[in-house]
DNA sequence: CGCGATTTGTGCACGTCTTCACAAGCGCCT
DNA sequence: AGGCGCTTGTGAAGACGTGCACAAATCGCG
């Protein structure tokens, strides 16, 4: 099914052509390919096979050519796919044709991290303001940006079209904060504070915590470690462990 | 299945009782059911329901129900869970029993943010050492620990026990930043570089990248700005979005 | 001592994601 | 023009994860 998508094929046409909506997983793996196919055409690439891309964006090839096809991309059968077309399409999809401009709220020690990070303007976004509610810290200079108090956050969200909101604040204060970005009509909202967030339907929360991601190395540390205590079998090898137990694909299953 | 786990119930015994293998899904959101708890703790419960535990961490208590089963835990029906106990059990299960230390490479903007999140600190984990293969920055002070020479690596990491290394250098040092973590035995990563890590069988990888959370979220805001374009049907309220369509569960999507 | 209210643990059905395997399509070489 | 090798796109099967709904178990109260 699915022939036809994105009426006149390679320039996108002005108006939005109602978005395939994609499987989830698929959407979480996009962004990687992209980094992928950067990179490839920095290094001169006009075309990439599917197992090409694959090994470069650490999936397999089945996966990325059914990731792909969803949002119907054409790729040349025997050839492979065109890097600047397809570079266009993913960015296309994702909604980066557009540098979206992001309001990072909290700047301590993460905050400021963030905040002085390259990689967000070099991948699509552009961090417009900075707050934090800490008199203090308000005034101060960081990357070119002013810190403004969290109060101005309805001055400022009415002069820049906010597009998406970074929680960076300690963890009691960041219930509040969401809900002041939503008041102000933020709908996607990115948050590093180590708690659950509740938003209102139609509102998006992406939460990365730091600490879990230990949490879950540490649990695998353990499993390794009981399973070379209590030798199974014969092997003591610790690089050759029974197989389907080592490392399934741990790389790619984080972003789901 | 599944009546008696861990034989000597509650003083888990020395020896380590052959961890159930956890689907990686339950293991994912063990660390946030832990947070939960630790919060319950401290405001006093002594015991919660699965559905209490549920709300506070932000899933259905059907799930929770399953999750916990897995690990043996013993609930009590018509009362719920002892919190202290569950919180020991979790973090038996999580290998939080012992305070992993942590190797963190690359003192930039985001290492010195991580070397300075006392996060870490309290649940769990112990920044052991700090690395950086610029010189300018070796010898600095960060938090109480001093920046080594990347190369000190080896030595270091025969006196301390490093359970866990952390990569938060620029891309293009990353894949040998993690061939030197191998090398003197880390068979768990974080990797903070936008890149694909390359590692042997039994190493685990987990990568957090920043500006992929950022690009999943604007395709989100990207789709709903078309679906409000073009609105198919009647309502305007941009709150009361369709339904199946607006924040399935991305809240606790993302460990997966 | 028995009963009802409550809450866990889980069998089952459903949906999603992954992987395999192969037909269809494309370019190139003869 | 024809055939051959390569690569995409996709049907189908299997693995995995989720959520419902209910039986089993426990507590407290009369």
């Amino acid at each position: 099914m699915s022939q036809h998508r994105h009426p006149g094929a390679p320039g996108r046409a002005g108006a939005v052509p109602a978005l395939p909506d994609l499987p989830e997983a698929t959407v979480a793996r996009l962004p990687e390919y992209l980094r992928a196919l950067h990179n490839l055409a920095d290094a001169g690439h006009e075309t990439v096979s599917s197992e090409g891309l694959a090994g470069a964006a650490g999936v397999n090839s089945a996966k990325l050519r059914k990731d792909l096809s969803h949002l119907g991309s054409y790729g040349t059968r025997g050839v492979g796919y065109d890097v600047a077309l397809l570079i266009d399409q993913i960015e296309f999809v994702l909604g980066l044709t557009q540098r979206r401009a992001v309001a990072l709220v909290g700047v301590g020690n993460l905050g400021h991290a963030l905040a002085g990070y390259d990689g967000f303007a070099s991948r699509g976004f552009r961090i417009a303001a900075l707050f934090d509610a800490d008199a203090s810290r308000v005034g101060e200079m960081i990357n070119g940006l002013v810190v403004r108090h969290i109060d101005e956050l309805p001055r400022v969200a009415a002069e820049e079209a906010i597009s998406i909101g970074v929680i960076a604040t300690p963890a009691p204060a960041a219930q509040a904060v969401a809900e002041q970005l939503v008041a102000v009509g933020v709908t996607s909202i990115l948050n590093f504070a180590p708690c659950v967030l509740s938003v209102p339907d139609g509102v998006d929360v992406r939460k990365v915590d730091l600490a879990i991601e230990l949490q879950i190395l540490s649990f695998h540390e353990h499993r390794k470690a009981s399973l070379t205590a209590l030798p199974a079998a014969g092997g003591s090898a610790l690089t050759a462990l029974p197989g389907g137990l080592a490392t399934p694909d741990t790389q790619e299953a984080i972003g789901t």
